[in-house]
RNA sequence: GCCGAAGUGGCGGAACUGGCAGACGCGCUGGACUCAAAAUCCAGUGAUAGCAAUAUCGUGUGGGUUCGAGUCCCACCUUCGGCACCA
């Protein structure tokens, strides 16, 4: 009675196509090849779960089906395997990382395999492997060696025409003061422009983790990515990536890749390109100030006509004078609205323009903002504060004299730490100003509609609440407004009559809108916020009535004839922090040089590549140091000095590089993983690349994917690879949540179900009567949420309630798989239960690829029912040995069995194209329903079946392929072809409508005319019951389609 | 607040460039087979009214374009994901 079993046939076939090598591939230029490709796994201690599937099955899928077709496919697996969960495993066990890795890297392994993905894994590499390490290592000295020239035009070996290159350091151009200075000023000079460079800048350390992170690895919450634990600000010297330099071309390459829109919007954004102008502004000296001989304190004597005139003949420069503060603006249109300025609390020139008397006020806030981490500051965010220098700097467009502040909302590592506050058209700077009583003024005309909708005459005085429509009120509020507001009581009162008019609703006349306009000339605090986009300058001297965007163009150019100012581009993408402080990760391949005392010179040199790898050196040890002093600076003296060939003493660098570093290029090791020569062999790299599919989950979309692509892009420049990115298409698979499920809220007291309407109420721990939210004290507590069985509740409109009290509404929903809820799906435990075959097909038929869709294990009872109607379709289920069911037959097929054959393989053959998997499998079930019926089924009808099926089902493919009597694997077979022309059916059937409805259907010869059909229509008696005393106005025939009758 | 994605039966979802809404699967109901059960097979299944043929309503909400709208346009609501003082 061999029904169908999956735990006999897949291990069977699984060891088939390991002895046999049926997926390794060779590199063979005669052939089309296709690079796929899953993104690449952390191999946990948990093992797999059901998300890892379900790309790497629509992967195999894709792989399967052009191998049939032809294709030479590159399919390949392999491990990101260094990383902190080992580390911490080691930690609390004392197990060393590599153990605990491969051991993971063998559950991993076996998972994959016994789930039938066709990968070759003649070509497995894990990042920990010393040969993977070394050419890391080796890239990272590419880096090391490379310096950005954003001036160089060239012409890659992909025929684009680029400005901005990485080159050679070698060719980075020494200024002649520079190289007046000698070596060592030259070798400084060629660190600071290298992609790889040291720098001591404010990072976020965390703690517990013991290691620094990169901005992308901290969540917007200021907690770990990994862990979720508190991170802090702290001034460390780091390893940085320059892939700032790389901004522009990260941006601009992103056009033209076949990736969502969405994704590369998440890229754009990350990246945030945003163009402005940088201006200057002369500080005021405080000496001219008391007295007139303003060369004291060193500062230069110019006074602000002089200083124009200067810059005017020498242009911009690229640093600015001392007691100049240069500043970043996006809307440079709106200078003339100036009315403060901010530094950034730790600007340089914070020390030189704050006044004696506000020293002790900016010190203290200095200091108050050093300790703040991001968390810090995003709490306080509510509140704006800030402090005055007690300087000023002249505004260069007006001559005005202009307080400079120091504020924690300018950011040091944002433009140039310092900005020109417009608070009349900006949130933040109007926020600040209203906080500190500093003027705003309009230079920017709103459209009307914003006026109306956004006046608020009473608004700066918070007393329109009270005063309502009471005229007695309404005149006391008026005196109070008139005498702390600059306007005049009747234009006030007929302001304050404007508002009235169109709170209630009523049109706003052209005198009325004119008035609008005039009020927020006067007093822009009359109105709800600031203005922040685009209209017409107001207030502007000579380029009043300009509109913005014209503006922005004429007073930038102006400014830069005028030497004031320049065109600038700024984004909001960092440079990568690149060195962590863990032990399980690459090594820099970095010497610091020693002086005599054995101290750092802050001189380093390359490791040479003869010396590649580094190895990581044997420890036992790996409890975090507690404080940034990386673990490896414990490591045994001979692997952490040298001395060089020249007699100099060197030190290793200790810090190790965070686990992107391997995930950055595997990509290109997989088409080439045992050359030992060189990271890539050039012909294999122009054949491989680039990667024609990748799939993997969303949540790379800024780190992997932005860091792969500015490694690739310098790999370019640098002429080792021909294609300027690597992945030609991204595909992001969605998360797969658990069950669904049902929860309703319980009382803490009485433990009685509540509506889920009531869950912003909180219960007193010693009343049954709830009370809102808003007056909670800490005796109040929520309810609780309690599970519901489905069987319980049933459907009432929009919402879910209890059956037995239908005023119970409760929670019906997925939620995210998760340990703590309980919620995880194991792929174990699927495969034991219902096969590979059934758990594949089952993540393919949940939903579209792209979807998030919740698990459910009815739906997998489904599929599994669908693979035994597939296996009694060919097979006798009765017999006791495994044979051909009786209505198998070697005869030639009927035309309508014919038909529906090739309408299923044309349908499943588009559906894969369009990796719409879910529909593919419906046709096959479809086919599956229609020929289960069918007493007689020809053997070469089901044989082109099989092949269909074998891409989504391959186990129970190959085992009925062979029961069919082929003799080799299916993997090769040629993918069936349909014939157009046997899809045609002999009859159509056309609905007919009335008015857009359908009220009939008639069924004609194929290649009938409109006219027939139309007779045909008539003699419906439905229809002509439907034309019966109306006339008809227009017939609307679409061919083959329908026919539509508009009648009146 | 900004950016992105999505709202279709009891549930997952289908419907290519506007043309029969609900394919396919789950669930449910009834039936066949069986001593019985499991498994399997057959039929039905958006809502309302009706014995019925049929009629009316129906793709988050409100408008619009069209002979015809789940699909296109405008405004809004909800959910999910990302970013968040980036000047």
């Amino acid at each position: 009675m061999p029904r169908y079993d999956a735990q006999r046939i897949e291990p069977k076939w699984q060891q088939f196509w390991e002895k046999n090598q049926t997926f390794r591939v060779e590199f063979d230029p005669s052939k089309p090849k296709l690079y796929v490709l899953d993104m690449f796994p952390y191999p946990s201690g948990d093992g797999l779960h059901v998300g890892h599937p379900e790309g790497y099955t629509a992967t195999d899928i894709v792989c399967r089906f052009n191998r049939m077709r032809g294709k030479n496919v590159l399919h390949p697996m392999g491990w990101d395997a260094f990383g902190l969960p080992a580390e911490q495993h080691a930690i609390k066990t004392g197990t060393h990382p590599r153990v605990t890795t491969l051991k993971n890297i063998d559950t991993f392994k076996r998972q994959l395999k016994m789930l039938g993905f066709s990968y070759d894994w003649s070509r497995e590499l894990a990042t920990t492997d010393p040969e993977y390490v070394r050419w890391t290592q080796w890239i990272f000295l590419q880096l090391f060696d490379t310096w950005y020239d954003p001036n160089y035009p060239w012409t890659g070996p992909d025929g684009e025409r680029r400005v901005g290159k990485g080159r050679p350091i070698a060719e980075l151009p020494i200024p002649a003061d520079v190289r007046s200075q000698g070596d060592i000023a030259v070798r400084n000079y060629q660190d600071a422009n290298r992609l790889a460079y040291i720098h001591e800048a404010p990072v976020n350390w965390c703690p517990a983790l013991g290691t620094v992170l990169a901005n992308e690895e901290v969540t917007a919450d200021g907690k770990s990515d990994r862990g979720n634990h508190p991170v802090e600000r702290r001034r460390l010297k780091q390893w940085m990536l320059r892939i700032t330099a790389y901004a522009e071309r990260l941006i601009d390459e992103l056009e033209p890749l076949n990736w969502s829109e969405s994704i590369k919007a998440l890229q754009k954004n990350w990246i945030g390109k945003s163009v402005g102008a940088e201006v200057d502004f002369l500080v005021e000296s405080q000496e001219s100030r008391v007295k007139s001989q303003p060369e004291a304190q060193g500062l230069p004597s110019l006074g602000s006509d002089e200083w124009k005139s200067v810059r005017t003949k020498s242009g911009f420069p690229t640093t600015p004078e001392p007691n100049v503060i240069r500043v970043y603006t996006t809307r440079p249109d709106t200078l003339f609205g100036v009315t403060y300025m901010v530094l950034a609390p730790e600007h340089p020139l914070v020390d030189t323009i704050t006044t004696p008397a506000q020293r002790a006020a900016v010190d203290e806030y200095r200091q108050k903002a050093s300790l703040k981490s991001d968390l810090d500051r995003t709490d306080l965010a509510k509140e704006k504060s800030g402090v005055f220098t007690g300087g000023y700097a002249i505004n260069p467009v007006n001559g005005e004299r202009v307080p400079v502040w120091i504020a924690d909302y300018v950011l040091i590592s944002y433009g140039t730490g310092a900005i020109m506050a417009v608070p009349a058209h900006d949130e933040r700077d109007w926020e600040f100003a209203n906080a500190m009583g500093i003027n705003v003024t309009p230079v920017v005309a709103p459209p009307d509609a914003w006026l109306i909708a956004n006046v608020d005459m009473l608004g700066p005085f918070h007393s329109w609440h009270s005063v309502g429509d009471d005229p007695g009120k309404l005149a006391n509020a008026v005196k109070d407004v008139v005498s702390s507001c600059e306007i005049m009581q009747d234009d006030f009162l007929s302001y304050i009559e404007i508002e009235r008019r169109i709170l209630h609703g009523d049109r706003v006349s052209e005198d009325d809108a004119v008035q609008l306009r005039q009020s927020y000339r006067i007093e822009p605090g009359c109105f709800k916020k600031a203005f922040g986009e685009y209209g017409t300058a107001i207030n502007s001297g000579p380029y009043t009535g300009l509109p913005t965007a014209e503006f922005k163009t004429k007073i930038t150019a102006d400014l830069a004839t005028q030497g004031l100012g320049k065109q600038a581009v700024n984004y909001r993408l960092r440079d990568w922090l690149f060195s962590r402080q863990r032990y399980w990760g690459e090594p820099f391949p970095i010497w610091h040089e020693l002086d005599s005392h054995g101290e750092p010179t802050g001189m380093v040199r390359a490791v040479t590549d003869a010396d590649l790898p580094v190895r990581l050196p044997e420890m036992e040890d790996f409890q975090p140091t507690g404080t940034p002093e990386p673990l490896l600076s414990k490591a045994p003296a001979d692997w952490l000095y040298a001395t060089a060939a020249d007699g100099t003493k060197l030190k290793r660098e200790t810090n190790s590089m965070p686990q992107w570093a391997g995930s950055c290029w595997y990509y290109l090791r997989f088409c080439d993983n045992k050359n030992s020569d060189r990271f890539i062999d050039p012909a294999k790299e122009k054949y491989w690349l680039p990667v024609d599919l990748y799939i993997g989950g969303a949540e790379h979309a800024v780190l992997h994917l932005l860091y792969a692509r500015f490694w690739h892009k310098v790999l370019f420049d640098r002429g080792h690879v021909t294609c300027p990115e690597p992945f030609a298409r991204l595909v992001n698979q969605g998360m797969i949540l658990g069950e669904m499920e049902f929860n309703g809220l319980k009382h803490p007291l009485t433990d009685e179900w509540l509506s889920i309407k009531d869950k912003d109420l909180k219960w007193s721990t010693t009343s049954v009567v709830p009370v809102p939210t808003v007056e909670i004290a800490s005796v109040y507590t929520a309810a609780r949420y309690a599970p519901i069985d489905a069987s319980q509740v049933e459907k009432s409109g929009d919402t879910w309630v209890l059956k037995d009290n239908p005023s119970i509404q409760v929670d019906a929903r997925s939620y995210k798989m998760s340990k703590s809820r309980g919620n995880v799906i194991n792929p174990d435990t699927v495969v034991k239960e219902y096969g590979a075959d059934s758990l594949r097909l089952y993540e393919m038929f949940m939903g579209p690829l792209e979807a998030t869709k919740p698990w459910s294990m009815a739906g997998v009872d489904g599929i599994f029912r669908f693979l035994g109607r597939v296996w009694r379709l060919v097979a006798d289920d009765r017999a006791d040995d495994i044979r051909l069911a009786d209505a198998v037959q070697d005869v030639p097929p009927t035309p309508g069995q014919l038909r529906v054959l090739h309408k299923t393989i044309k349908a499943v053959t588009d559906d894969i194209e369009r990796l719409q998997f879910n529909t593919a499998i419906s046709r096959m079930m479809e086919f599956t329903n229609e020929f289960t019926s069918h007493d007689v089924r020809p053997k070469s009808v089901l044989s082109s079946f099989v092949l269909l099926l074998s891409p989504f089902a391959p186990h129970l493919a190959e085992e009925l392929w062979q029961l069919l009597g082929h003799t080799t694997t299916l993997a090769y077979e040629p993918w069936p072809t349909y014939d157009p022309a046997l899809l045609v059916e002999a009859e159509m059937e056309i609905p007919v409508q009335i008015n857009g409805k359908v009220r009939g259907k008639v069924t004609v010869p194929k290649d009938a005319d409109q006219a027939t059909i139309e007779a045909a229509a008539n003699a419906i008696d439905a229809i002509a019951q439907q034309l019966s005393g109306k006339t008809v106005v227009k017939v609307v025939y679409v061919a083959g389609k329908l026919l539509n009758m508009v009648v009146k």
